[in-house]
DNA sequence: TGCAAAATAGCACGGTCGTACTATTTAGCC
DNA sequence: GGCTAAATAGTACGACCGTGCTATTTTGCA
């Protein structure tokens, strides 16, 4: 259950178009431009924000016409959605999947950060959707802001279990609070987005990870761990 | 030098307005607008983010002309820079100059914190431009973002010489690093708007707070603080 | 009280936006 | 190869944006 190589939330459409190998050939010429497009706007909304995405943009970028792309979508909304289903996909791809193949405990919860940390580094470029569309949808409800929370409660949700599988392992001290520690690591995530994208601060990365390895000294079952 | 209750940075037009006791009395018509324009601006920016704010919703808010209200700044980039030089101030109000009535050291960090996280508490309805403004401006050079980032930055300066001060006090870890502790503070204050506003998580500002006092356990001087 | 100057309003322009409606092109199947 | 339906383009509309220009009102001082 806790245990499964997918993220649990539901990803409609995007599944068949996904799975299998069969990928881009068994596709029709609709749903392989519409992964195009969706493909361009994630590229952009990176940099601008879900809430600059504009069609008439992701037209210009995919060189169709406006109409061309709001056909395949309906509304604007549904496009952001699409963006934030794809961006998903990525994260689950590029952050959970590779760290279940690490052994539950204390070297799961390290590479679930390690790689988290190492996306957002990347991102300190382009920029990360799951952060900046929190701030900008903070206030802003509707089916946009209910996807994104949805999605960032359901990673934060797997970063918990593997925390809790960690102190049933006995990696963690005996009074360590699963909740607090989660929410300790994700500050620092968040602190490196702002410190190195926004003001653009060198070595935001190494104080992620000492941060990290300060949380560790902390919660961190030493007799058990080396 | 280190220890005036002002943070250095310019804030020109503004000091006239603010110095003093005359206050409103003394101010032309003029004046007194734009402040009441900047005032409901700062409350709107709050919620909808400094991108979204426009001049004519500022103008409806005011019950003013959209040109009525324009003609004060001119652009809506000096609109946008009167909006974070003013909650610039109201911060640095609510949040250092209390803080340095604290004696230097850790009473001081720690009043710091606090009244950090308890302005940023309170702007769990509002929202923070310090924090919102930071993805809308992360890769959209100008002087707006030129202004925000000297208003961060020079926050954050101040909340690090507080703990450098603390070290020279002996109330830190001979090992403890000061640009490392005061990044550490910056991702709980983070993390605590991200799940609080935008998750609107329950028992965020607890984990901020235990949060801190983990972070004590680490860098703190347990033989000369209580 | 009157007058110059400051403050505010009215109006118009060009631009971008999302999206509805219609026309045209292309793809896939018999 | 032709026919149907899907895919894409063209065009237009109303809304809102920032901002320049001009008119009107209000202020503060002689």
């Amino acid at each position: 259950m806790s245990e499964q190589p997918e993220l649990a939330i539901a990803t409609p459409a995007r599944t068949e178009a996904r799975s299998g190998a069969a990928s881009v050939r068994s596709l029709q010429k609709g749903q392989q431009t519409k992964q195009a497009i969706v493909d361009a706007a994630l590229g952009l909304a990176a940099q601008i924000g879900l809430e600059g995405l504009s069609i008439g943009a992701v037209a210009e970028v995919t060189q169709m016409s406006k109409s061309g792309v709001f056909a395949h979508f309906g509304s604007r909304e549904e496009l952001q959605i699409s963006v934030i289903r794809e961006y998903y996909a990525r994260f689950s791809e590029e952050v959970f999947t590779p760290a279940m193949n690490e052994p539950r405990g204390l070297p799961r919860v390290r590479a679930l950060f390690t790689h988290w940390m190492n996306l957002v580094a990347q991102e300190i470029q382009s920029g990360c959707i799951f952060i900046s569309g929190a701030v900008e949808f903070d206030d802003r409800p509707g089916p946009v802001r209910d996807a994104l929370a949805s999605s960032v409660k359901t990673w934060l949700a797997a970063l918990y279990r593997a925390v809790v599988l960690a102190k049933q392992e006995g990696h963690l001290l005996g009074d360590a609070d699963e909740v607090q520690m989660a929410f300790e690591i994700h500050g620092l995530i968040l602190a490196l987005h702002y410190e190195a994208r926004f003001l653009q601060l060198p070595g935001a990365v190494e104080r992620a990870n000492k941060g990290f390895e300060n949380i560790l000294k902390r919660y961190g079952n030493l007799s058990r761990v080396a």
